[in-house]
DNA sequence: ACGGGGCTGTTCAGTTGTGCACACCCGGCC
DNA sequence: GGCCGGGTGTGCACAACTGAACAGCCCCGT
């Protein structure tokens, strides 16, 4: 459950809109009695669902979080996947009184719950952390629209390609090989929108053509040099 | 085409982070020396291309612009259309060094250029410019969300009808009937993401069927309402 | 040991979307 | 007038994708 901390203190904000993705929010929430709360969660717990009263903007501390949306068809889509530092549900700072999506934790994760009023009035306060969250906002809109130009563009097949290479340095820089974390095909294809015949297809496709190397599980990405070749035909 | 707008005497920063979108960003220019440039462009006229040096956020006094991206094969997909208010190119203030896509005039427009050191300067020292860029950043991240979804969601014959939905209460509010600027088939069909025959064969789907009302040129929605059908068949 | 439950491998008929073709219409312009 | 050029209306062969089925496999709990 959640534990409720409450601090006062007075860190001094860093300048830059740019920041390093190095950046602790609990240290800019203790100023002026900030009412953060601070949860852990389990592996595969929800931390919110789609239609919930949205009250809080959320800060990974540590963890994993999936965003995801399901239809009226009763679909399923992966939005983002979110790590460390990351913000999420910030829609309620524009007026969204419910929740668009689920948040769900795929680790074991750490977060953050600050209050929407209480984190508006941070964005005046502290330079760093509107400097931080804007620093996310921009990023955010990047790779959203980089899925949507990936959609409007790409077969699935360089979709799921290029899903592989951006999960493969999800953790760090571009080793040329690198490990996929666990994932299943049903989520692939939730997360680049088709079934999972078809990532299934293609990621046998791509065994067989030597760009990963898997027993039938965790897929890793042997070649992501290799792989790429598959986005730039 | 200097707009002058009533303002307040002293631009005191009025609280919330959702601001109405009536808001002159040239007001709070004026501060501390900051360059701004403000261009006219005519109608269809290029206000920056794929691959250019991004030195300057822009923001739209009047008109309205299409942000476009072209693929490695050719094809175009448009990522957006915007109106007065709406600020674009923000892309460098994350240290893009080049521009993503295009920007393009639909129509004749007033753009406010500010260089990037000059508009993160703006962000700390005026808090009604953070919050309506905040604002913004929010909004456009919810729009390019949906759209992302609904592409992952919805075949190319309900991303027309929700496109043409959207433009059509793009001007105002929802009267059940309005009108759909003009706007040719090629660019519908690189909104969505398809192909011109397939957005003229839904286009004369829907005539047929009542829910919209068309010569052949630009369309005209009957009954949105009967067109919102199609979205939730 | 047994029987789920969750995941993968594979197939396939049926649907949707693509790419290209060609005819047509209309306004502008030499 | 004739002749573009840019937009529309259609048709069609082919490729891509869907949805659902069914068979395995492995882990886990009883």
């Amino acid at each position: 459950m959640a534990v409720t901390t409450k601090v006062p203190a007075a860190p001094r904000p860093r300048a830059a809109v740019n920041i390093a993705p190095i950046f602790n929010a609990e240290d800019y929430l203790t100023t002026a009695g900030v009412t953060k709360t601070v949860a852990p969660y389990a592996r595969g717990e929800k931390i919110f669902a789609q239609g919930d009263t949205s009250l809080h903007v959320l800060y990974i501390q540590s963890g994993c979080v999936k965003l995801s949306v399901v239809s009226k068809a009763g679909r399923e889509a992966v939005v983002a996947m979110l790590g460390p530092g990351d913000f999420f549900g910030e829609g309620c700072l524009a007026g969204q009184p419910r929740r668009m999506g689920s948040a769900t934790a795929t680790v074991a994760s750490v977060i953050l719950l600050v209050r929407k009023k209480a984190m508006m009035r941070l964005l005046h306060q502290q330079h760093a952390m509107s400097d931080r969250f804007i620093s996310h906002m921009l990023a955010r809109n990047i790779r959203i629209e980089e899925d949507l130009i990936d959609q409007l563009f790409n077969s699935s097949e360089k979709r799921l390609a290029r899903a592989l290479l951006l999960l493969a340095r999800y953790g760090k820089q571009d080793a040329p090989a690198r490990v996929v974390p666990r994932i299943s095909q049903e989520t692939l294809a939730e997360m680049i929108g088709t079934t999972r015949s078809r990532v299934n297809f293609f990621l046998n496709k791509f065994k067989k053509l030597g760009f990963i190397d898997y027993d039938g599980e965790a897929p890793v990405t042997i070649n992501s040099s290799l792989l790429s070749v598959v986005l730039h035909d």
